[in-house]
DNA sequence: CGGCTGATGATCT
DNA sequence: GATCATCAGCCGG
């Protein structure tokens, strides 16, 4: 496995987030290396009220603003770091919310990180993963594609199918089908209801 | 399984 | 002072 490359992220933050499923986000710290595949995403688009860069760079939301490939990790309710990556030109203020992975090196290091029995809730939600890894304000604005420690690397076996949601847990734009996520995965968060795919019938998207 | 709730602290108004 | 891109545990069916 090696680094992805800037020039081969897509240039539209809703593309990255699709292309970012199937790839491996990497820590490398202590000789011990720590990787997962990245099985669930969201998109915060430019012009989008939910986005944190909507009303602007301010001390917090700065690395979302660095051009696409940087790390924006920040501080939520009190206890969980969530992890972005930036997803557009510099200045413009857009990312990919990295909400689930499917842990494949380092188990063992990352189930001593997290409070959890089973193994298949060590990483499936956006404030786990980050906890599982390691990963806290030290790597806000790391860029990602050419980090020794936190990085993106490329996929292992292909992506079968990819399904699409609302995204979970807002309030502003709740209603945008931004949350990607491949289907068949049993490492994806949330409800089973929000996870199902529709198949070939006429409808798209999750009922309800 | 789904639904609800308390914990917890930075950020911005 | 309200809000918040959450989590784990608990409860009922």
């Amino acid at each position: 496995m090696r680094h992805l490359r800037r020039s081969e992220l897509p240039v539209d933050t809703e593309e990255l987030a699709k292309f970012l499923l199937g790839k491996q986000l990497v820590m490398d710290r202590f000789g011990i290396r720590l990787s997962g595949r990245i099985v669930e995403t969201e998109a915060y688009l430019i012009g989008d009220e939910a986005c944190h860069a909507f009303r602007g760079e301010t001390p917090r939301n700065g690395s979302l603003f660095l051009r696409r490939g940087h790390a924006y990790v920040y501080f939520i309710y009190g206890s969980y770091f969530m992890m972005n990556v930036s997803g557009e030109a510099a200045a413009l203020g857009a990312g990919v919310l990295i909400r689930a992975l499917e842990p494949i090196q380092g188990i063992a290091a990352m189930a001593r990180r997290r409070r959890v029995k089973r193994v298949a809730d060590l990483t499936n939600g956006p404030g786990k993963l980050t906890a599982a890894m390691g990963i806290d304000a030290r790597f806000d604005g790391v860029d990602l594609c050419t980090d020794k420690r936190l990085w993106l690397g490329t996929g292992t076996r292909a992506v079968r199918g990819v399904g699409s949601s609302v995204r979970i847990g807002l309030t502003r734009a709740a209603e945008r089908t931004l949350r990607f996520f491949e289907s068949d995965s049993p490492f994806v968060s949330g409800p089973r209801w929000l996870n199902s795919t529709p198949g070939p019938s006429p409808k798209s998207g999750p009922e309800r």
